[in-house]
DNA sequence: ATGGTCCCCTGACCGC
DNA sequence: TGCGGTCAGGGGACCA
């Protein structure tokens, strides 16, 4: 589910509601996520909530003590209320505060994470990640060098989070139909111009999905409960059959990498 | 190192 | 209305 404007319009929905707040109790009903719910999660209670990060797709819950991981998977979630709802099935975590509302982790599929670490940006899964899309290091010049020699499409190539992390597979497509080029392209086969064209596109159109919340194709929700509205901004994604906004040519669907991708043969080489 | 495949899990949807 | 098949926004593990 959650790319990177997913999570971040989720990191700006809860940081004001529980910056600041004291953890009163962590409640676990189902441990059985991609990894087994970290047991150290029970450190934060007493503690306070110091700052609310974002760190490519994982959401870091800072206190004095060590940070929470929050990754949401295909189908996580968070929302913030009041300690009295009672939990629906697939709520599995719960970290509830001083005064009275609670973070409540919702995720049917079970593909997301909460991990504990002292030093979270070191932890294992995080250090080797490239660097954010929004970090001017992030440009042509970068991207060119990456895939130099690399024969994997550039669409993969733009989804590996070693080369670039956040975009997963909507904006992928998108960033690659509002740039011009091909997913399919052998990464190694396109120029340093057209490299500045993609990390450009990239950016805005990532910039442009947190500016409408997110996209919500099935079950993304904010903090509120409330969904993303970039859905009607999508270009080509889950668009097969219909118009290019471009040029008018059948958008096409074909698997890239396991994954759905979708394009404009007009206006993509 | 690189590129390709498999799979974790539940729910929605589609055709019969 | 029920049933089986297919697909889904992530990404680590494993293979050649």
């Amino acid at each position: 589910m959650p790319e990177l404007p997913e999570v971040e319009t989720t990191r700006r929905g809860i940081e004001p509601l529980i910056q600041g707040k004291t953890v009163t109790a962590v409640a676990v009903r189902e441990k059985r996520l991609r990894w087994p719910v970290s047991p150290q999660l029970e450190r934060l209670v007493g503690a306070q909530i110091v700052a609310v990060r974002r760190r490519a797709k994982y959401l870091l819950l800072d206190s004095e003590r060590g940070s929470a991981i929050i990754h949401l998977g295909m189908s996580g979630s968070l929302r913030v209320v009041a300690i009295g709802i009672a939990p629906q099935r697939h709520d599995h975590v719960d970290i509830a505060f001083e005064n009275g509302t609670c973070l409540r982790l919702r995720d049917p599929r079970r593909f997301g994470a909460v991990l504990w670490s002292r030093d979270p940006l070191q932890h294992k899964l995080l250090r080797s990640l490239g660097p954010e899309p929004f970090d001017p290091l992030f440009d042509g010049v970068y991207l060119h060098a990456r895939a130099r020699g690399r024969k994997i499409a550039v669409k993969s190539l733009l989804m590996d989070s070693r080369v670039v992390v956040g975009v997963g597979n909507i904006y992928a497509s998108e960033a690659l139909h509002a740039a011009g080029i091909h997913p399919r392209r052998p990464a190694g086969r396109i120029s340093r111009p057209r490299y500045q064209r993609l990390s450009d596109a990239v950016r805005e159109i990532l910039a442009r999905a947190i500016g409408f919340g997110g996209t919500t194709l099935r079950d993304f929700s904010n903090a509120q409960g409330k969904p993303g509205y970039f859905r009607h901004e999508l270009a080509v994604y889950d668009r097969a059959g219909q118009p290019c906004p471009n040029c008018g040519s059948a958008i096409r669907q074909e698997t890239i990498g396991q994954r759905s991708t979708y394009y404009c043969s007009r206006c993509q080489r």
